[in-house]
DNA sequence: CTGAAAGCGCTTACAG
DNA sequence: CTGAAAGCGCTTACAG
């Protein structure tokens, strides 16, 4: 079946299509890069050449000298959460078709790992970098810094870091917060769990406690929601109760152990479920008890998935745009590249409130 | 907070790092690129140098002496897709630790951007693809085959495509196929549509175009599943009804069209689910027209989802070792760019049973 | 319009 | 051990 036996299995090179052709090297460039000025006889000659070589640009050397690599970095906690697998497709679709690669690299919320994957990235010379910085809203920056100052753009997706002066597209996670909290309240809720919230070191943690650590500390785009969710309630004239606030580690597990002190006699009645895992794991726990949706507890949910739909009873969402996300990125990003320079944007996108019914309206008796 | 303020936005140079520690370039080289021998006193020098400069390699210029880029690409359907999303994770985790960057792209099993892909990682001289080929086991590979023919080493992932001297990591859709089947069968199920099965052009299939469908124009992994269910009929003496297995489009759409002249009176009792969107088409179908799951129909799905065991009831399932596929074609890819040539090699990974709640043991009656 | 030369920043032989 | 030179395959001024 093979038409072309394999013969060399190196590359051909310019040099060889120009001498090919019996013209200059640079009259070769011009055609094969399309810069500059030929005659009709020159470039007939050179892409037959080229074509019977079987010549095809060396993107390497290419950037060599423009210094150009087409080529961008995309680094996240993992490529296979549902969330960012969005993202990055929206990202990647868009320089695609712009011409450029994406690498991509996971860090598990690692700072480390994001410091390597920055080195990585700025050692291949790429031309710009997209982030969601690990390590909270006070994470030490140093290295995302470092890069700006060298002149690689980066642009954050999802969350941002204090006092790094870079371009930002997020969610508007604060009044995404809100309005689930809010549609909760008007059902006639008021023992609604929060998972996850701010992550707090201390044991009992005070509503002051939660608006500090969502201010400075925590991830903004988890920050953000407690402070959306805690809006709610001020707007409502009700009392935050911070026991219903998860406020410890940030996992399918301890999501878990907070439902366990947070169900149950006199517990919550609700619960918005602002992460994947945790959607996950409050459907899983309130199935171990017995606790039936929305009957005994209702749910709303962050990161909608086809399966939120299909679910039984469907489950109320907050749709978040999570291709769009990337797309915005990554054309902020190919705009700084190309030196579009207007100062440090933040972009807000918003979320879709998705009424489906995994919400139960509770009766209000008296008071 | 700025430790350096900003200077030059333009990286160090080797050349800049041997004149400012006094010596010569190459000696600057030999301790940078970490080969040859210097004296203590010279890599002294030169490291402090390098550290005051804030020095880092320039990989691009290293590719173009070394004919190495230490990156490699990955060509999928779509990176979105829990699937690929999860294969992907493997593949960039085992790459990233070897020092490689993975360049990612998404297709929608469209040939031509699978074509352009390719010319797109050639140009960029990755030092190897991995890509799950579209357009099913005849494909044109062309631009495949001249890929390794030109000396880039590639390795297919999920599927094959015939007649194709590349190596490969699939799973073993046909056994786990058989299994699901042999399980409903077991269960005294007779009347299991499979969702999804290969696509015939013709009005009417028969037992023989879906055989000769599968093992010749279908994708792979597809085709092995009809054959896995086949061979499970086959071992329990039933015929298998070619009206119960889809032949039309592979969408969510073509899915639900498909269960519809499937589902109902004297319709299908089970249906096999072989990929995400065709559980979910086949859970919604369910829904709308008031089905119960299991009693009124039983699901077996393929690519577990954390949802997969908390839906209600919970989705008996065909487990696909994701990561793994993904780093077994990253180690092996890795092998291959190191020389490492024992010829082409097929890897079949095996999939897990996990038997859950979606499936009703039919009494059977006499006969 | 066309060609020879220099340069991108490394690595790789080659002399010393 | 050390340094000057050549080369990787392009693009970019520079003369003709």
């Amino acid at each position: 079946m093979k038409t072309v036996p394999s013969q060399e299995p190196s590359k051909p090179t310019l040099s060889e299509v120009s001498e090919r052709a019996g013209v200059g090297r640079s009259s070769a460039a011009r055609v094969l890069g399309g810069y500059g000025s030929v005659s009709a006889y020159t470039r007939d000659r050179v892409l037959a050449a080229a074509a019977e070589l079987g010549y095809e640009t060396n993107e390497l050397a290419r950037s060599m000298s423009t210094g150009v690599t087409k080529t961008i970095g995309v680094i996240v906690a993992d490529l296979a959460n549902p969330y960012f697998a969005g993202v990055l497709r929206g990202v990647s679709d868009t320089t695609r078709a712009a011409g450029y690669g994406t690498i991509v690299i996971s860090t598990d919320e690692d700072q480390k790992r994001e410091d390597e994957a920055v080195r990585l990235l700025t050692a291949k010379r790429v031309d710009g970098i997209i982030v969601a910085p690990a390590g909270g809203r006070q994470a030490d920056a140093s290295a995302l810094r470092s890069a700006i100052e060298r002149g690689t753009p980066l642009v954050q997706i999802d969350r941002t870091v204090d006092g790094l002066d870079a371009d930002a597209v997020v969610l508007d996670n604060r009044d995404a917060a809100r309005e689930a909290t809010d549609y909760l309240l008007a059902a006639g809720h008021r023992r609604i769990a929060l998972a996850w919230g701010p992550a707090v070191p201390t044991e009992q943690a005070s509503v002051a406690d939660l608006a500090l650590a969502a201010r400075t500390t925590e991830i903004t785009s988890v920050g953000e929601r407690y402070l959306g969710y805690a809006d709610a309630f001020a707007d409502a004239g009700v009392a935050v109760d911070p026991l219903l606030v998860m406020t410890g580690e940030q996992t399918a597990e301890g999501v878990r152990d907070f439902l366990a002190g947070v169900l149950g006699t006199d517990g919550a009645t609700a619960v918005i479920a602002t992460e994947q895992d945790a959607v996950i794991a409050s459907l899983g726990e309130a199935r171990a008890r017995g606790l039936r949706i929305p009957q005994d507890l209702s749910i709303v949910s962050f990161d909608d998935s086809p399966w939120a739909e299909v679910h039984e009873p469907a489950i109320t969402t907050v749709r978040q745009p999570l291709r769009a996300l990337g797309e915005n990125a990554a054309n902020l990003l190919l705009a700084r590249i190309a030196g579009e320079a207007p100062g440090p944007t933040v972009t807000h996108l918003s979320s879709e409130f998705v009424d489906r019914a995994s919400v139960r309206r509770v009766k209000r008796g008296g008071r």
